[in-house]
DNA sequence: CACATGTGCAA
DNA sequence: TATTGCACATGTG
């Protein structure tokens, strides 16, 4: 193999940082320093991964320096507009170079020239030298360097590389030599480098331009060919566009030389690379690199499934060895323990290492398996259907697995009543209470079975819950799960069904065996994600929130998201045609306002139209973009001097009301069941609360009498039902009162006062009976401000108070409450020391940010520190009543059914003759979910619809 | 068609 | 320079 040509690889290593620093944006490593490490993890994750498995015998790191002198001179805006890089990414530039050094890899560095220039320079006297080059980038512009001899080297999303020859490049960019690469970057521009392009010429023109016309001097010199504003806008743009063309140009004469020996690989110091990242606590990372460096490793080395090297330049490894047994130890992430059965290689997909996926056959065959699968006490499984929706989706196939490696797979035909047969030999499996069902997301596989009339009995497990636990603001998905935990990249379903929109395939007219692959990956995956979350529950301490809130919760919010709720279409209908001529007349006063008619919708326009044309303040507020804000705490304070501006609100108003409840809710009622069923997402909000979608149920209008109305229209399922609303009434307050043991506050409480006047009197000092409206309304903005950790500035903000007078207010509040600032510094204490806060039931988040040095992130993470506790410690108090109320419902077969949960409130459509049952039960269960220092209570009412329910 | 932005609804 | 969310219309590529 190693008798072919020699190869060199360049290595663009700000691209791979880069990438690497933002791939983990969401999940970023941050060690027990606080240090960000994502830049340096990411970077060398690729890096090694490209020594691993190419082991190039020639290769140099090529970093930037000062920028490109030459460019800049070209255009001064280049790379001007760039985002400031990043602290996580500017930290990691000494660590990665001290990295490579003590690998003795060879670094490039040209002062005054970009990484590109250095790389196009390198590789085409590497060219004549007879080398072939592998550009390590992820950055197309790079496409325009490859030829026979050299080829890109592309990092690809969710692991593995993908190597560009020219033909890659033609097909890639629609062109016929890699050189139009730069018409074609030319006329699209490149806002990341800050190459202009020419406006309005995206990737598809551009593409059209190079086919017809081969260059962009060939476009320039025959505009007469096109038509209309194309034609203007790219004559008026001829100059910029040849001087994108010229940005776009990787230099070849940057005075570097290509000499051999500068860029062989040799022996690395093993012990200064591992101290390096033992100091980052780089676990897994010391011993991928060890392997990607020992000889072992080379001859076990495994190829990936997503291999499109080159075979003549690129060695094609040997089929891969037994993963499992050990010579490979780079499962866990860097904080995770590394064990003996959990072992694979370095981002491979499962199907590279050893395993066991079967097809279970008809007949004789299920049987079998079934009689296998009764006799396990824990099974994993995982349901594949023909779309999102499981109230339309029809089962395609389960996938199981018990033990590492291996599953099985039933495959559903798509007939209705064999189906129906199916899944009845499957009943005695999902109905037994001695198995437990392991899951990835059971919520969405409980509704889908619950349609084939098959309840899932007995204890689970969902990966997906637990990993909520562990660390609530990381993103919960399996495929990120699986590279964090695992190690590995599973087959994404884009793979298999393509993307969402255009031609999306359903996992029906997926070969099975593609199917048995994928479906039974995901059950093996999710089997191993529970063995090591389980750990992590202990560790943290979360076992019992998990077992006895969230997973119960599961099946609550099953029947309630199955439930639905009624909706009165034809009211929303009048209330639209209202709205609708409402709508009119405001946009005919505006216009004539304005004198000249514009899209009030769009705040560009009509930022134009109010501060540009009309000139209606000296000096208008800006956002960050730099267009002028026209959001509603600017616009109000000029309501009552404009007409115009009353009317673009009171527009606002309406049209925000029309198009997001009044004319949306109907379009989602399901066409099956004639009620609208929303999705609650039990690991979205960081601080344990519940999220709603599809539609979001959560924030249905009730501030203003015309939003208000929309609530009219959800109603009882028929005339033998009603609706009962019942609130927790200044829950968070009562429970900011109970943690910090605030006597004069839980007094308050106890003695049942008017917690906000109750304020007022002994903030301002007056008498309960002279507090005025105003009085306690600045209190009801304290008392909620300080649940958020508001700052002076923030409440003279929120109210008519001046900043001075919102400090005096808060000193004041201080005052009376002192107990309550004891416990806020507390809380930001305690997360300083162990890095997380937790709620009454232990609950926790974690905030790094709270030791990091920059103090906007610092003071936010000082708020969350205050705030998640008492909103986290509410929502684990609503879900204990939910799953109470919900097994009472169901203990005393109740016809009422609980519908829907607001963060403080749960909704109900209640049987008529249970009513006073309801009531009392109800009540009964949310104020005694969890008892503490201060009463809970809770307000019922009861209605034909919600608004009349409150 | 996908994504960012500005805006605004709820607790 | 107040917490947590979701979703709309517009604008851009």
């Amino acid at each position: 193999m190693s008798d072919q040509k020699k190869r060199l690889f360049l290595v663009d290593a700000y691209a791979l940082i880069f990438r690497g620093y933002y791939a983990l944006i969401k999940n970023p490593r941050i060690n027990s320093k606080g240090m960000d490490t994502s830049a340096i993890m990411g970077f060398m994750n690729s890096f090694l991964d490209v020594i691993k498995k190419e082991r190039p015998d020639h290769l140099a790191v090529c970093f930037d320096k000062g920028g490109s002198a030459n460019r800049v001179e070209m255009f001064e805006e280049y790379k001007a507009n760039r985002d400031e890089t990043p602290d996580g990414i500017k930290i990691a530039i000494p660590y990665i170079y001290k990295i490579l050094e003590a690998m003795h890899i060879p670094i490039m560095v040209k002062e005054g020239f970009e990484a590109d220039d250095v790389i196009g320079t390198l590789s085409k006297q590497a060219e004549k030298a007879g080398y072939t080059t592998f550009m390590v980038t992820p950055d197309k512009d790079f496409a325009q360097l490859v030829s026979e001899n050299i080829f890109m080297y592309r990092p690809v999303f969710g692991g593995g590389y993908e190597t560009w020859g020219i033909p890659e490049v033609l097909k890639k960019f629609e062109v016929e030599n890699p050189l139009q690469v730069i018409d074609y970057l030319g006329m699209m521009g490149d806002a990341s480098d800050n190459i202009p392009g020419l406006p309005g010429v995206g990737d598809k023109t551009a593409k059209k331009f190079i086919k017809q016309f081969g260059s962009m001097e060939g476009l320039l010199e025959n505009t007469e060919q096109l038509k209309g504003k194309m034609k203007e806008k790219v004559e008026a743009n001829a100059e910029l566009g040849l001087l994108s063309k010229k940005l776009a140009t990787i230099m070849l004469d940057v005075p570097v030389e290509f000499h051999e020996k500068d860029f062989e690989m040799s022996e690395p110091d093993v012990t200064a690379v591992t101290e390096i990242f033992e100091e980052l606590e780089f676990r897994r990372l010391t011993t991928n690199f060890t392997n990607a460096f020992s000889v072992e490793a080379m001859a076990s080395k495994g190829t990936n499934h997503e291999e499109t090297t080159p075979k003549k330049t690129i060695q094609k490894a040997a089929p891969t060895t037994n993963a499992g047994e050990g010579q490979f130890s780079l499962f866990g992430g860097d904080s995770q323990p590394s064990t003996a059965t959990e072992v694979f290689s370095s981002r491979k997909t499962i199907k590279d290492t050893e395993h066991f996926y079967q097809l279970v056959q008809s007949g004789m065959g299920t049987k079998l398996f079934i009689g296998n699968l009764m006799k396990q006490p824990s099974v994993c499984f995982d349901t594949e259907t023909t779309g999102l929706n499981p109230l339309t989706a029809e089962l395609v196939g389960i996938a199981f697995s018990w033990e590492a490696g291996k599953g099985f797979y039933v495959a559903f035909p798509e007939e209705k009543e064999a189906a129906q047969e199916l899944i009845e030999q499957l009943r005695p499996f999902f109905e037994s209470t001695e198995i437990e069902k392991i899951g990835q997301n059971l919520k969405y596989d409980i509704k889908v079975l619950r349609k084939y009339d098959i309840s899932v009995k007995g204890q689970l497990f969902d990966t997906m819950l637990a990993h909520y636990l562990i660390n609530p603001d990381m993103r919960h998905n399996m495929d990120v799960l699986a590279e964090t935990y695992l190690n590995y990249t599973p087959v994404s379903i884009t793979e298999l069904i393509g993307k969402k929109g255009k031609n999306q395939k359903s996992m029906r007219d997926v070969p099975v065996e593609e199917q048995t692959e994928y479906a039974v990956e995901d059950a093996d995956i999710t089997l191993q994600l529970k063995e090591h979350f389980s750990k992590e529950l202990i560790e943290a301490d979360n076992q019992k929130l998990f077992t006895d809130i969230e997973v119960p919760l599961v099946r609550v919010l099953a029947d309630m998201e199955a439930e639905g709720i009624n909706l009165d279409k034809d009211f929303l209908n009048s209330l639209s045609g209202d709205l609708d001529s409402d709508i009119l007349t405001l946009e005919k006063n505006i216009y004539e306002e304005a004198g000249e008619e514009f899209n009030i919708a769009s705040p560009k326009q009509l930022g134009e139209i109010l501060f540009g044309k009309m000139k209606l303040v000296e000096k208008p507020k800006k956002t960050k973009t730099g267009q002028y804000s026209t959001a509603e705490d600017v616009l109000s304070y000029l309501a009552k001097d404009h007409k115009i501006i009353a009317d673009v609100l009171e527009y606002r108003g309406l049209a925000k009301l029309k198009s997001t409840y009044v004319d949306a809710l109907p379009l989602q009622v399901e066409e099956a069941t004639q009620r609208v069923h929303t999705d609650y997402m039990q690991t979205v909000a960081a601080t344990g609360r519940l999220s709603s979608n599809n539609p979001n149920l959560q924030n249905i209008p009730i501030r203003t009498e015309r939003g208000r109305q929309v609530r009219k229209a959800f109603i009882p399922r028929d005339e033998n039902y009603v609706l009962l609303a019942a609130d927790y009434s200044q829950i968070e307050l009562r429970i900011i009162a109970a943690l910090s043991q605030e006597e004069t506050m839980m007094e308050a409480f106890k003695n049942g006062e008017d917690i906000h006047a109750s304020t007022a009197s002994k903030v301002f000092d007056v008498p309960l009976a002279e507090v005025t409206r105003e009085q306690r309304s600045n209190a009801k903005t304290v008392n909620f401000g300080i649940i958020y950790g508001v700052s002076a500035f923030g409440l003279s903000n929120q109210t008519d108070l001046s900043r001075g007078e919102a400090k005096e207010l808060i000193d004041a509040y201080y005052e009376t409450y002192p107990k309550l600032k004891h416990y806020m510094s507390e809380q930001v204490n305690f997360a300083r020391e162990h890095g997380y806060v937790e709620t009454i039931m232990g609950r926790r988040r974690y905030l790094n940010a709270i030791n990091g040095s920059n103090a906007i992130v610092r003071g936010a993470a000082e708020r969350n520190a205050v705030n998640a506790p008492i909103q986290g410690s509410a929502a684990d108090i609503i879900k204990i009543a939910m799953i109470n109320i919900h097994r009472k419902l169901e203990d005393g077969h109740y016809k009422t059914k609980m519908l829907l949960q607001v963060h403080d409130e749960l909704v109900f459509d209640v049987y008529k003759p249970e009513l006073e049952e309801m009531k009392t039960l109800i009540k009964y269960e949310m104020e005694n979910a969890y008892l503490m220092d201060v009463p809970l209570d809770v307000e019922v009412g009861v209605g034909q619809n919600w608004l009349e329910a409150h």
